[in-house]
DNA sequence: CTGTTAGCGCGTTCAC
DNA sequence: GTGAACGCGCTAACAG
């Protein structure tokens, strides 16, 4: 009788109420702990209860109540990501790689941004606490002040880990790139390849990552004195470009570029097209997230960043700290291995 | 003395304990109820008592339990947002609005990444629910099997809304773009510019947005029949810039290209630079998140797809829903206008 | 094999 | 004014 029906499904959406164990008992004409039992396979049910009350079950659409679940468990099965601003690079792939991997492992993601204030970031860190995360994974902000409040959340028995911009503290785990060493080498692959005034293209020059890249190259810089290393900062794509043109039109006999990240290489890469502005340069070289640079028809070489791997390793580490949330005093420190590679137009290039 | 607290802060430590109304209860030496209705500012208090509660609350940074609340107040504070993929473009300008709008709001937000799975669509639809969210808002990936399952989450209560990449649904609202239209003046564009083979690039044909712009523009072929339109489909940057290419020589007489997304902008952005590829191009016209139209050196026009103002427009529609979670029967079905512009290498050319 | 009971942290009656 | 008791959905220890 489909007017019933109707009837029915109509007290069923103005109730709008959830299917629980409670009710699935109810139509099953056994005790709350029989059908929780059940769902969970109990050994000592018999099989075909079993069998009965989880087809009801499925037929009454019941899903778990995860809230009461994390209350009775007082694990939220909850981590935060804090990152300090949504941007189109690195940081989709950052965002992608933990959410998948979180997910796997059965916990729920918190995905907040900074957006470069260190205020919000503390604010984040205050909202994650609040949601009862297990852990938090951030990256920081430009002049953070997160080291205030990191005791804090040790106190609070929640697990943290920085990752690629971060802060040196005792007790935190940290997972960085070899910022220094790769600025090091870059300028040394440049210079190995006769490159002699080198501009190099920073980023904001007060995140520590560039304050370490820009320490690389000037570690390498007084080991071989000839060499005329130039310096240029932009907060964005457009700043690059416009900063980069200006620099290279008033100093011509520059021949070796480093650029510092993908957005600096999408600026700078609008300068390769006219060849006017980029006649003399020999040879480029970038730290990129991997993709951009097959796109750009301009030989060049760069260290991949894999944000997949930094994801990874910092998920893993972050995991690894809620499972034995025991005080493990000593903090660790992941570094992830760059690797050098061409994009496809050097290889034309040669042929 | 500092023995002792530090004593009992190891104490605090290791047992890692959040502080509950139960310990400031035994810690002020009232019962639990008495500490609730001091923290919620109850009249019947005397503002003594209220202030000496609040002020051992504050001493042991007390942090009322999220999950207890949610499973009292049986409403989590929480949405999901529910994209195709995570992708550079467009995507983290939607997470970004959506991210910052409803933490303003007083909600968190789950963030959940479907990568063009239908399958994994509905998990994460399961997620959601089993989360506990009020709302969600939903850009579908290709070949959704969402019809389905609308129907269960509107009985649950949750409210729905799906953006961008839609499905029609007498129950759902929806907030996109005017799809048809926009492709349908594109070409009007390119043919007032005498513009007469004209190639399309589209994105993965299978995407309703993909359809639909391929709708409009077949709209207006039937209405000029002497205009000569070509198809070409590009699932990502490097196809969209391997097929453009390809095409263009073999046939060199087209002379006005429209390009369906940032992506494949990109893409074909690079044969720009070889002014042979794009020699007889007379105009090109895209749909851009309005970024990197202005980095590219080639004159263009562009319809500007705000990322922002339909994240914006779909989550103020969410909270509606949510507010008056009563039968609202009429979906609602926002339409964001798009707006023409030109990138600043048109200045250029006519200065 | 199965039901009763207690309790996770909190707010809210309902008595005192 | 304030405490005891109940319940949100669920699991687990304890009885039968």
């Amino acid at each position: 009788m489909p007017c019933q029906e109707e009837f029915i499904h109509e007290i069923y959406r103005v109730s709008m109420k959830r299917i629980t164990i409670k009710d699935i008992a109810r139509l099953a004409g056994v005790s709350i702990s029989t059908v929780s039992r059940a769902l969970h396979d109990h050994p000592d049910l018999s099989s075909d209860i079993i069998q009965k009350i989880k087809s009801i079950a499925d037929e009454q659409h019941y899903i778990p109540n995860t809230t009461a679940l994390n209350l009775k468990s007082k694990n939220s099965k909850l981590i935060a990501l804090i990152v300090p601003e949504i941007s189109m690079f690195y940081i989709p792939e950052i965002i992608k790689a933990v959410s998948e991997l979180s997910l796997k492992n059965g916990y729920r993601l918190l995905i907040l941004s900074s957006d470069e204030n260190s205020d919000k970031e503390i604010e984040n860190i205050k909202i994650s606490i609040q949601s009862g995360v297990e852990g938090i994974l951030v990256s920081l902000c430009n002049n953070s002040r997160i080291q205030d409040h990191i005791q804090s959340l040790l106190d609070l028995g929640i697990s943290l880990v920085l990752f690629d911009k971060t802060v040196d503290h005792p007790m935190v785990d940290t997972v960085t790139i070899q910022d220094e060493l790769v600025a090091h080498e870059a300028i040394q692959f440049l210079s190995d390849h006769q490159c002699n005034p080198i501009l190099c293209v920073l980023g904001n020059p007060g995140l520590s990552i560039t304050q370490a890249r820009k320490r690389g190259i000037e570690q390498f810089a007084q080991k071989k004195s000839d060499l005329d290393i130039q310096f240029c900062f932009a907060n964005n794509s457009f700043e690059a470009k416009h900063n980069t043109k200006k620099f290279l039109q008033s100093n011509q006999s520059i021949n070796g570029l480093f650029l510092m990240s993908d957005e600096i290489l999408l600026g700078v890469s609008e300068l390769f097209r006219q060849s006017s502005s980029v006649s003399g340069i020999r040879q480029v070289i970038t730290i990129s997230e991997g993709w951009l640079p097959n796109l750009i028809e301009f030989p060049l070489h760069f260290y991949v960043q894999s944000g997949k791997e930094m994801a990874h390793s910092a998920l893993d580490l972050l995991f690894q700290k809620i499972k034995s949330s025991q005080e493990n005093l000593s903090a660790q420190h992941r570094i992830i291995p760059l690797e050098l590679r061409k994009n496809s137009f050097c290889d034309l290039d040669e042929v």
